[in-house]
DNA sequence: CATCAGATTAAAATAATTCTAAACTTGACA
DNA sequence: TGTCAAGTTTAGAATTATTTTAATCTGATG
């Protein structure tokens, strides 16, 4: 759905939509984790398979966690966190701060800012061009911006 | 120093700057609190000092805490996250999320935004007027809006 | 100044996450 | 293919930030 033009790192733009299932995505996530000079372990391929074979996802530990069981792959819960933080390092996921208490890891590693839904404590994408931060203030001395976020907390409007 | 013109709720509007410190700015921190259906109880007195004394502070409920501890204020920690709250609640405060892990409270209430230093964690502001976050994208339906959030994320340039 | 709802607190409880140390896997090489 | 070091996984203990509990105070009111 709130899919962007975009492409991440270095994923084949062909079609990732592959209607069935299991086809040979395999190969894809491997060389995203052999790129990304993580070992491709069972745990590792099974999880990268979860995050990255179902569009664009905002997760916590713990929904990829019972993802994962769902799916049924037995992987701890402190493999799935050791997990999220090597792909975030290795650049295949972001981290989104937006409830102290709660860390997301988006899959869209696009330009792009959020919604959050106070309420529900859900995420939505805005594609990076919807957003135009202009004007930003002179960077401290010596720094270097890293990024610029910007979240749009929404609410049920009380009409 | 980064105080804007914008005066939260209902605060007398009179030179706050007092020089000297002691004078009896006791009676603007009471009111301050009745004004928001506060009882001005010892420890609530003394936090709100500390808080609204020196200008525009980012902190947490240790960093509180602590302060308190060496101007000889006896408070729990646990007071000190109820005070918060409230005075959060009684938008005395604003709530900032850069870190999840750690919840920072903003006594700037104008319409401002941040840098985070992602190394120290530490926070400055950005007046509003120096961010324009332009073209806001359609919010979904039902859905208002009830705050934009902008974190300039900074780090030491490697020049 | 008696009363009591609201406030404070020490201590226990929770929740998210990280650490530890032992038990595997993986990839490389003989 | 067997061996082994280095990298991984895991159960469970440990940590950290924060909240809850239940008992004890205190400020406002009559």
């Amino acid at each position: 759905m709130t899919r962007t033009s975009i492409t991440p790192s270095g994923i084949t733009p062909s079609d990732d939509a592959a209607p069935a299932a299991e086809g040979r995505p395999f190969s894809q996530i491997l060389d995203r984790l052999r790129g990304a000079g993580l070992r491709p372990t069972r745990q590792r391929m099974a999880l990268a398979k979860l995050l990255f074979d179902g569009g664009d996802r905002h997760l916590t530990a713990e929904m990829l966690h019972a993802d994962a069981q769902s799916a049924n792959v037995r992987v701890s819960l402190a493999t799935v966190y050791n997990t999220l933080h090597q792909f975030h390092r290795a650049g295949l996921l972001r981290e989104i701060v937006v409830d102290s208490q709660r860390t997301y890891f988006d899959t869209n590693m696009s330009d792009h800012h959020h919604f959050y839904f106070d309420e529900t404590g859900e995420l939505s994408d805005i594609p990076g061009d919807q957003v135009e931060v202009a004007a930003l203030p002179p960077v401290p001395d010596g720094m270097a911006v890293s990024r610029v976020d910007v979240v749009v907390r929404v609410r049920p409007a009380d009409a």
